[in-house]
DNA sequence: AATATAAGTGTTATTTTGACATTTATTAAG
DNA sequence: CTTAATAAATGTCAAAATAACACTTATATT
């Protein structure tokens, strides 16, 4: 057999889009490049797709390299492949993006890359562009969250119902009504209580809730409504 | 400034995964390979990437190319990349899926390629991993339109109720009542009731409608609620 | 004139939603 | 020890949305 003839070959690479929740803010974590072009400016993590990895094993490796985490959410955002977004030479890039509880995240960053949080009231100029695949995974981690309990993967084993509210708040940046929220939630059977309370935010204590793990994987592709007026999504 | 060294470059392609609908079936479009490897065997419409193109650019040319027809409705659908997808060489492929209205396209056809159009119910063997492209475009074509009144894409200008219903039958495989059908499409309010009949099907006729396209654009992102108990989408 | 066919339309009971206020547990302060 | 302050937890009700259900209408055919 023969190659394709008269075919231009380019880079492959992947970037990461890494959403994390600190249990206050919801964030992005960048890296300063290090190499050029744009050497020194603020980034998403990626890397080239090596020739025997397909993405998802890419992006894996390129997730871990970070964050030293494995078995983190993950998924295919979009393929970005306009001829001019590497000035240095046309480079197609699949974006992934990724959900992680920053506070397990810290214990097992590496702090080779420069990597930092920034609220995402407060993300920097980016390279090449970053910035579309920022504001398209925003885009989409709203949608899905209207729709698939997704969320739940930015938060620790052990949540309240109060910080699982607030980081809702925080996606849609809106005031849900409690007593809907958690009516809401608690339908759909998700959610185990635990006998223990939260004490660091209120006098009284919120009382532990865990992922019913089973019920989570079985029903995770269910089209739930916890977002009243979901209204203009993408 | 110096290229990117030793990094592999790969091919990059588009596929097209074509869906149509002739009033009765839901259909999918394939082509008979041109060329090695593969060649003969049927196959999604595809093509390389352009130096100069980016891929919607790219999608577009090669869906003129096949149907003859420009402005069609096209989003991306997955990037795939598995080394060996294509046992000549790597090639990335970003899978585009589109929607024609088959009675519109007949007469732009372009018989070059040997298209034809199956019914999903019959699809032939197809090369590399077009199955699992097809596959993926079916779950999110259902998916969408069970959010997004996507499906307009696939009927004529003009449209009557029962063949609206009967195309949304066939895309979730299920009978729907038809007084809460268009009670329910009716309400978004996206179609402007003519005054004449389509008589074919029936003796007493069937009001034909329209869309109201300014009101389309404008509340396509909305969520809207057409399929009862949605359900296991993904 | 009778019949057959598919289109078109309305009601009701049930479920879901959104708006809204009070009670409870605990710590801190006086 | 009593009081005050704070955030958590919980219930009701009216309105809206949904799902289930059957009859009438227009027309072509016989």
């Amino acid at each position: 057999m023969t190659k394709y003839q008269h075919q231009k070959r380019v880079l492959v690479a992947i970037d990461c889009i890494i959403f994390g929740f600190d249990g206050a803010d919801l964030k992005l974590l960048l890296i300063k490049r290090g190499f050029e072009p744009e050497k020194g400016k603020w980034s998403l993590m990626g890397g080239f797709v090596k020739a025997t990895e397909n993405f998802e094993q890419a992006a894996s490796r390129i997730l871990k390299q970070l964050t030293g985490l494995e078995g983190l959410y993950m998924e295919q955002l979009l393929a970005f492949g306009d001829p001019g977004r590497d000035p240095m030479e046309r480079t197609v890039s699949i974006a992934y993006f990724s959900l992680i509880d920053i506070l397990q995240y810290e214990k097992q960053i590496s702090h080779e890359y420069h990597a930092e949080w920034f609220s995402l009231h407060e993300i920097p100029r980016l390279i090449f562009d970053h910035q579309d695949m920022v504001e398209l995974a925003r885009e989409k981690l709203r949608y899905k969250a209207a729709f698939h309990p997704i969320l739940f993967e930015l938060l620790p084993q052990k949540f309240t119902l109060p910080q699982l509210q607030h980081l809702y708040e925080e996606v849609y940046n809106t005031r849900f009504d409690k007593r809907n929220f958690s009516r809401k939630i608690l339908s759909t059977e998700l959610l185990v209580k635990q006998k223990d309370k939260e004490k660091e935010n209120s006098k009284k204590g919120a009382y532990y809730y865990k992922l019913n793990k089973k019920k989570y994987k079985i029903h995770f592709h269910e089209i739930l409504n916890i977002i009243p007026n979901p209204g203009n999504l993408h």
